[in-house]
DNA sequence: CTGATATTAGTACCAAGTGCTAATAACAAC
DNA sequence: GTTGTTATTAGCACTTGGTACTAATATCAG
């Protein structure tokens, strides 16, 4: 075997397009220095379809997933169970980029991104805005927590327009963020500020 | 004109692939019974790209905003004015990227990014962590505005290393987020450097 | 009837593949 | 060295869902 083996190729290929689905045979035959032919085989032997299949499988698991009041694609972490003005469920994974480099501590203004994008993404309506939040951080996150936040609906009142979102994070079953979230919807009256 | 006038045919195509990206010319020319020509014809006139353009776009959408959260950097806008322990001032220039696709309005997430970075920007000392904060979204912020965000120390208790800072970002002069942040730091005074 | 517009047909070509066969290359075992 | 096995490369026909272009025909309006 030239370059490596066999098998670490086809392990760096995996990663390779699952880093970056977009990539050609070509594109990938010229990464590792091989024929096209051999990047076929590869993709055979691994069962990874081909550049327009993985397209499209991305393509369609966003299109399944859409979330009424907010794409799911404006949502920080990952949206893994909801129900519309009732309560929903997001998991985050921090990582190296969102922590402090000088304490290993995840900013603040990420969880509460998560907290907030998942506020918005409970609310079935076509707007909700965050109008007023009162937050707490109760235990530092670092690279490495799998961040679970649950949204739960707890109030909404027809005249103002409002709906209180109780907000609570954890990490290994710890919390580590509350927030009660004040959030102002259209829905009745359609009118925009 | 047999079916229905062109226009009609056009309007309709447009919607129907508005409404699912992933129909074929073929399919497009049995549903509205003219021949695969036709339907072609009539993307060139609507500038509506092929099948695999309009996949890849849908794919690469949701790409970009998975990677898309919140930027690297330490703090969120650019600080122009900074007085340690006392108060700063940071400008955020608000891009389409920041505000909701459905209403253009900024997400909450990234005002508060850019309040709590300068919270924490303000504190000299080598770790500051926030710990409590109540904010107020006042009016909505679109693409295109630029936040003035001003950050004034009110208070500070060595005891329990707490300092509290307060936040108010205006656009224009006109108030658009306040916010009150309780920032932990690791010392007290004298305990300096 | 004439012209303009709309529609259809047909051809060559493209990207990024699959599926298949066959030729080499590399290396290990005996 | 020779043989066996696995790995790699090459080549060709074929596929989808198109583009780009030309040319013929249909439809309708004045």
């Amino acid at each position: 075997m030239l370059r490596r083996t066999k098998k670490e190729r086809q392990r760096l290929l995996s990663e390779t397009i699952a880093d970056n689905p977009f990539v050609t045979d070509e594109q990938l035959a010229t990464q590792f220095q091989v024929s096209v032919q051999t990047i076929r085989l590869d993709r055979m032997e691994l069962a990874i379809p081909e550049l327009r299949e993985r397209i499209k499988d991305v393509a369609s698991k966003t299109y399944e997933n859409e979330v009424k009041s907010l794409p799911i694609d404006e949502v920080i972490g990952e949206i893994i169970d909801i129900e519309l003005d009732n309560r929903a469920l997001s998991i985050f994974d921090v990582k190296e980029e969102h922590v402090f480099q000088r304490n290993g501590i995840a900013r603040g203004h990420h969880l509460f991104a998560q907290a907030n994008s998942l506020a918005v993404a409970v609310i079935d309506d076509e707007l909700a805005l965050t109008v007023h939040s009162n937050i707490s951080f109760v235990k530092p996150v670092r690279a490495g927590d799998r961040v679970i936040t649950k949204a739960i609906v707890i109030g909404r009142d027809e005249k103002s327009h409002r709906t209180k979102v109780e907000l609570t994070s954890t990490v290994n079953g710890e919390t580590v963020f509350v927030g009660e979230f004040d959030m102002y919807r259209t829905k009745g009256k359609g009118e925009q500020q």
